[in-house]
DNA sequence: ATAATATGTCTGCACTTGCTGACAAATTGA
DNA sequence: TCAATTTGTCAGCAAGTGCAGACATATTAT
């Protein structure tokens, strides 16, 4: 179930212009989209339109409409999924080294089912 | 300066096939190259290389030598990167949230938001 | 109404990327 | 030595992606 939001967060992160723009909305607090494209040099105001959209529909950002702006602030808790991926992959990892110590634990991996991996 | 090695890590992240090699690994401690390729059905062994690859050069994964075999397994603390990245985001987040918060209670306004902002 | 402003969307293009098959390198066994 | 095994690498291809320019939409100002 949350894999496919999963796999969203985690494609909108693994862009630098995205991962800059997040960067930059978390510092100021909120922005528009005038105000974003501004700080970028090699990046025009089409092409940060194009990754706001992406973000948003990631969860990672919302935005706020008044007159015909648009302001942009990074939606708290949205990347729960990396989280909980990566505490799910040293858990399991550490979980590893301590061997015997919860033996009745078994759940679902956090990971998200990849559509051609083999589950036993 | 540890910029290129966070971008390796995102861009290694982004991709929902090595996060299912990263999770299988994670999960099962120490795997060869070729158990982790057998585990894929759409998948075959020299994208898993490839994959292998791109995940050790991120340092998420370490590799030891055994023979002709290639055992890998997580590299603790590698996604230290990621984690950095998202608690500086969210935690100005969160200051912002709060100092905001603060600031309506001194103001005694029920809610911030005003029709006319309009920043220089 | 007309113009200006702020922003999203569409089209096309150059570049990247994930994948496979063929080949190479290294190790092990007969 | 020769063959089998394990794995990495290279060439090439189909698909995806980030980008800019042109256009569309919505809002505001004159």
């Amino acid at each position: 179930m949350a894999a496919q939001e999963s796999d969203a967060v985690f494609a909108a992160l693994g862009e630098p212009t995205r991962r800059a723009i997040l960067s930059l909305i978390g510092e100021r607090g909120e922005l528009t989209a005038g105000e974003i494209a501004e700080q970028f040099d090699g990046v025009g105001r089409t092409a940060v339109s194009s990754h706001l959209r992406i973000l948003r529909l990631a969860g990672l950002v919302s935005e706020r409409r008044e007159g015909s702006y648009r302001h942009y602030s990074v939606t708290s808790g949205s990347a729960d999924a990396v989280v909980g991926f990566l505490t799910s992959v040293y858990q399991n990892s550490l979980e590893q080294l301590a061997s015997a110590m919860e033996s009745a634990k078994d759940t679902t991996t956090a990971a998200g089912q990849h559509p051609d991996y083999k589950s036993a």
